[in-house]
RNA sequence: GCGCGAGUGGCGAAAUGGUAACCGCAGGGGUCUCAAAAACCCCCGGAGGAAACUCCUUGCCGGUUCGAGUCCGGCCUCGCGCACCA
């Protein structure tokens, strides 16, 4: 045929429905993805992980949007010469499938298994580069006996507590809750208001490598700045001191209270001292004054809902006690119990500076307490200085106290410390704002904590050799509470030491602890040991793990913390687990609604007919519909859009190239038809394209077709480097703009040979993105080849035609363009300057001017600076 | 309140301190068609002008620079995170 291409006319149209299984099948069969535990060659290692999914029973837009941005990085590394590990499993514990159990009778392990087999098909249809011979559900004992063996290790290494504690408590899901499951008061999962409750409970010591976690942020150097801020901010390292008031009368033995303070400095304009309404003490006064105890009930009422916290006022009773100042001995202040000091951080007790702390302010003004300023702002007078309805916070030089006078505030608080450990009444401490992990649940599914209870030896670890500890089948869930507290014989067994008959621990792990190791599990999923010293050790850490932000605390820090403790207890030898973190942004859709306001009810995107001028109407009845806000897809406002039925319709690239192609991934991006249909459009384009492919020409090369190369290999460089930076928006523009650039140059003579060269590039380098789509037209260009795009290495630009033969200079004077000239690279100054000032625009510009001053940018920019 | 981002055409956006708006979406006009779809071609930040071209334009004000969307200072707005942490 040589350069007398003949474009069918009617285009045969890429049939994805065909063509996307048939390449599943085929890099399935051929092994495309797979990659050795403990790989024998030395090929680099580039290990990608997309935050593995709930199985909830359907992908939606948020795992499209992951697990495509995860794709194209594997199959891009893959070309570029890694060895990719690229694995998937299943978040398979939690709540939703007991709720299935409770609302429906299914059994929590079917329900889950059900989803699971259907989300897998809906993944793979995707087309993802992944190695499924890996795969594993949490909620297999394979998986989660390892689990246990890993917690008996860390409570051998000392890494594990049994205590009594104040504990949050979700009244709905029956179930104790981490500090980071409880946001604006409220259960994560069931909104409900939690309540404090004392309560025996299994604690990973995570406090004490939070120095060390707080350090190693600064190590990440490929993690979100945002993301690391947070995590330093929620471990909240605080520097003070630890100090004892004495109690001018002890109660019930208890004769001093330790209280924490940040600015020990402002220790001689203290007021008042502060109990939390959980402190011992409050308890002790409550036992004898009902007002006091009735004070402790209301704030136990009031919760700490965000609302509460708004409008809540400081609040306190007076206790009638008394403290020494430890510096000051016949000075005494009252104690009072206030709603505004919490338990759960310091010591549970303040001291009251109003001077210098807002709250203790805003306390003292309305219970009629003292005010003693303490830090002198710089420039005031001393005799004047008074502090009204603001705290002064800032520094200054101390005053009013004693052996610290005319100290900087830094100075002060390291007097302050000397003193008070030279009194032996305190030390400087630093106090950090993350607890310890509270880990038990009340639930079923979960993975039982390994632990006997024997009223003669205590606790008891369960021996290795008896793991996995197996939930029980044989549940019912036909009252609240935990069903495995209800098993008539399950929590029934020998204590292990003794013999006697002793109980099972009927709690199991918080959920987060499953999902804080898997990714170290990938290495080696089917080893007998929780992982293999040498897979983890050759393909951790993960060299980039994508997903949502919202898991930029928990999930993030208790990973960062099991693999610190897997190292103390040798399982691995490394700190970090994620080397380099993506966080997407959330899927939005606009929403619609059948009448405006509250009255109206959701309608899904496929109930709703968009008009040409932007309103809405019904798809059956045409009555008008109110189109709301954009905002991210969620069941309650049934903004969603099902990605099955939209592979279905368009296919799976169709899909993966429209979630790249809309913004940068980090961003929230909206999903809408109009962007999915020119999604499809092009792959229709690019197959059509490929139809002008031809026979490889004889004849010599135009102009047009050198043009047409040199565009190929600027694409080659700009798709590489857009890839490299999760740029993935910008590949997709560079990829049009050859695929435009192809159907310009057309089918003119000369261009054949560099045609060729250009779709085979379009193919490849569109490979990551749409891999089926490439597959098929890389048959189609080379009929009858058994080589699969997957395998191919990424394609090099030539140097050569990355030289440009003209360049466009822009002309300015004084900063302003007014010409561009088309020219020769490399002319050099002096001759380009003078086409330039050959210019009439530039002539004119300059005129009644000269040039005081040229401005060259060799090939780019002349700028003729004129007075 | 504190911390972090972000403000660029009708929209999503692009732009090593060097020609602002690549590419896509939407829209308008056209070719083909009995018609529609598809496909293809043209236009598409604002103002002025017949045109050449000129002026304005990256939230606002100022600064650095030959040159600022980009750097610096100050504001405004929006979003996100944290929040009675002593």
């Amino acid at each position: 045929m040589n350069e007398s291409v003949t474009v069918a006319a009617e285009a045969p149209r890429y049939n994805f429905r065909e063509a996307e299984p048939r390449w599943q099948r085929a890099w399935a069969e051929r092994g495309c993805f797979r990659v050795a535990d403990v790989p024998t060659d030395n090929k680099p290692k580039y290990y990608v992980l997309e935050m593995f999914p709930y199985p909830s029973g359907k992908i939606h837009m948020g795992h499209v949007r992951n697990y495509t941005l995860g794709d194209v990085v594997a199959r891009y590394k893959r070309a570029r010469g890694f060895a990719v590990l690229h694995p998937m499993g299943w978040d398979a514990f939690g709540l939703p499938a007991e709720n299935a159990a409770r609302e429906r009778g299914i059994h929590p392990a079917k329900w889950t298994w059900d989803n699971i087999a259907a989300m897998r098909a809906e993944l793979q249809r995707m087309g993802l580069s992944l190695e499924w011979e890996r795969e594993f559900a949490t909620c297999d004992p394979a998986y989660y006996g390892h689990q246990q063996k890993l917690f008996l290790d860390f409570m051998r290494a000392g890494l594990v507590e049994r205590k009594e504690s104040w504990v949050n408590w979700d009244p709905v899901d029956g179930t104790v809750l981490a500090n980071e499951q409880v946001i604006d008061g409220r259960g994560w999962r069931s909104g409900a208001l939690v309540e404090k409750k004392r309560l025996s409970q299994w604690f990973l010591k995570i406090t004490d490598y939070a120095q060390e976690l707080l350090d190693a942020l600064d190590t990440l150097d490929r993690w979100p700045e945002r993301v690391r801020l947070m995590q330093a901010k929620w471990i909240g390292r605080s520097e003070g001191a630890r100090l004892d008031f004495a109690l001018a009368t002890p109660v019930d033995g208890i004769a001093a209270v330790e209280v924490y303070t940040t600015r020990p400095d402002t220790l001689f304009g203290m007021s008042f001292l502060a109990l939390a309404p959980e402190h011992p003490l409050s308890a002790a006064v409550a036992a004898r004054d009902p007002k006091a105890a009735e004070f402790i009930a209301e704030c136990r009422r009031m919760g700490t809902s965000e609302a509460v916290i708004e409008t809540a006022e400081k609040r306190g009773h007076d206790t009638g006690l008394r403290v020494r100042h430890p510096f000051l001995k016949d000075t005494t202040y009252p104690v009072w119990i206030a709603n505004f000091v919490l338990m759960e951080y310091g010591t549970g007790a303040i001291f009251g500076c109003p001077g210098h702390d807002q709250r203790d302010l805003d306390f003292a003004r309305k219970y009629k307490l003292d005010v003693v300023p303490v830090v002198l702002p710089p420039g005031e007078d001393p005799a004047q200085f008074t502090v009204g309805d603001e705290a002064y916070v800032g520094p200054g030089t101390i005053f009013h106290s004693d052996f610290m006078n005319g100290l900087d505030v830094e100075a002060a608080k390291g007097a302050v410390i000397a003193e008070l450990e030279r009194l032996g009444v305190g030390r400087g401490e630093v106090n950090w704002r993350l607890r310890d992990w509270g880990v038990s649940r009340q639930r079923y599914w979960g993975c039982p904590i390994p632990v006997i209870h024997c009223d003669g030896c205590g606790v008891v670890a369960v021996p290795d050799e008896q793991l996995p500890v197996k939930l029980p089948d044989d549940v019912t869930f036909d009252r609240p509470g935990n069903p495995l507290d209800h098993h008539p014989t399950w929590k029934h067994v020998a204590c292990p030491r003794c013999g006697a008959s002793a109980r099972r621990e009927t709690d199991t792990f918080d959920v987060f602890v499953d999902s804080a190791w898997y990714f170290a599990r990938f290495c080696s999923p089917h080893a007998d040991l929780p992982v293999l010293r040498e897979a983890v050790a050759h393909w951790m850490p993960v060299d980039q793990y994508i997903g949502g932000i919202e898991h930029a605390i928990l999930h993030l820090l208790y990973s960062r913390f099991f693999t610190r403790a897997m190292k103390r207890t040798v399982h691995l030898d490394f700190e970090e687990p994620f080397a380099g973190l993506f966080t997407q942004g959330m899927v939005t859709h606009e929403s619609y609604r059948s009448a405006p306001g509250p009255n109206g009810a959701w309608l899904y995107p496929d109930e709703v007919t968009k008009q040409p001028d932007g309103s809405a109407v019904h798809r059956d009845t045409g009555e008008p519909i109110v189109v709301g806000r954009v905002e991210a897809m969620s069941k309650s406002k049934r903004n969603t859009v099902d990605p099955e039925a939209i592979i279905g319709r368009y296919g799976a690239d169709t899909a993966r190239w429209f979630v790249l192609s809309d913004n940068p991934p980090d961003r929230d991006m909206e999903w809408t038809e109009a962007g999915v249909a020119g999604a499809f459009r092009f792959t229709q384009r690019v197959f059509r394209l490929v139809e002008t492919f031809g026979d490889a020409p004889t004849e010599a090369a135009s102009d047009a077709g050198r043009d047409l190369r040199r565009v190929t290999h600027r694409t080659i460089v700009a798709v590489s480097e857009a890839l490299d930076s999760f740029a993935f928006n910008v590949a997709v523009a560079r990829l049009y703009e050859l695929a435009n650039a192809i159907a310009d140059a057309g089918i003119a003579p000369g261009v054949g040979a560099a045609r060729r060269e250009a779709l085979e590039m379009l193919v490849r380098l569109v490979a990551p993105m749409m891999p089926h789509l490439a597959e098929e037209a890389y048959l189609r260009m080379h009929p009858g080849a058994a080589t699969l795009v997957a395998d191919l290495p990424w394609p090099d630009a030539d140097p050569d035609l990355l030289v440009a033969d003209t360049v466009t200079i822009a002309v300015q004077v004084m900063g302003k363009l007014r010409a561009t000239i088309v020219r020769p690279p490399n002319c050099g100054e002096e001759a380009n300057a003078a086409a330039a000032l050959s210019e009439p625009n530039v002539v004119r510009a300059l005129e009644g001017r000269t040039v005081r001053k040229t401005i060259y940018v060799p090939d780019r920019i002349i700028n003729f600076v004129a007075a």
